[in-house]
DNA sequence: GTATTTGCAAAGTTTTTGCACGTGG
DNA sequence: CCACGTGCAAAAACTTTGCAAATAC
């Protein structure tokens, strides 16, 4: 956890960008979500720093997102929902009843779909794939 | 196909709604269109009819997916991609280089993933799946 | 010092809502 | 007929952009 603290700094002086306390606080704050909208970073955000503005948050995100710090999916309806990518890889099944997740290895989702994904010549991005459906406990019919 | 647009008229009339042209004619779009955006649909369906409203289009597609005669998906970031559930159900590889999508039959993605949902206690919505990654074209790496 | 980044405010997009009129059953 | 649905216009929700001041290096 320690090895990839350290380099999110180097990769975005690497790449011509500047460290700023926007940018740490944005990032600490994604990852403390865990998953989150740029509403919900910009609020997490303003509570260690009252000036922060939400274009800032925007941007921001956009950046981290093209560094590929983090990652972002279109999970609900109205906003995208951010979440690191520096931690380890997995996938979802996410219960449409429930709202519950079960985390699936990244090892595991390749071993069932590498040899349908080679079928097709596609690279399947499986640690971060999200499987909805329905779990045993919503499942009554 | 012609099983299908028997029992959707129904489907309305019998949860309490109306037939209406302007019904029609976004049902119509979006089965003629297999994916659009909210915005797609009203282009297509302003060919047919001038005076349709892009309310409407989206007043009527939260219906018919209520109904659950189309889906959607958040695929790119900002507008909702719907698409015709009456037809054959089919899961996506959905290329973020180039946004090519992919189908793939239900049948063969539930062939891949079933064992591993099994494990799980999960059962996926195979028809609806969409699996993020790189086509062929984009992976020069 | 200077090029990047930020805050602010204003504009752009997409989606929703209130209401009077129109229309399907 | 009468409740449901539509068009219209205005508002809400979300995101992007221009520019001057601030700041990282």
């Amino acid at each position: 956890m320690s090895a990839s603290t350290e380099s999110w700094q180097e990769r975005l002086r690497a790449s011509g960008h500047r460290l700023t306390p926007q940018r740490e606080l944005v990032l600490a704050a994604v990852e403390k979500l865990g998953h989150a909208t740029p509403d919900e970073v910009y609020a997490e955000v303003r509570l260690h720093s009252e000036s922060i503005n939400l274009s800032t948050i925007y941007r921001t995100l956009e950046l981290l997102n093209e560094l590929g710090l983090i990652r972002h999916a279109h999970l609900t309806d109205r906003a995208p929902t951010y979440h690191s990518a520096t931690g380890h890889e997995h996938a979802h099944f996410v219960c449409r009843g429930c709202k519950k997740m079960i985390s699936v290895g990244r090892g595991e989702m390749e071993a069932a779909l590498g040899e349908l994904a080679a079928t097709y010549d596609f690279s399947p991005d499986y640690g971060h794939l999200t499987v909805f459906g329905t779990c045993a406990d919503c499942r009554e019919d």
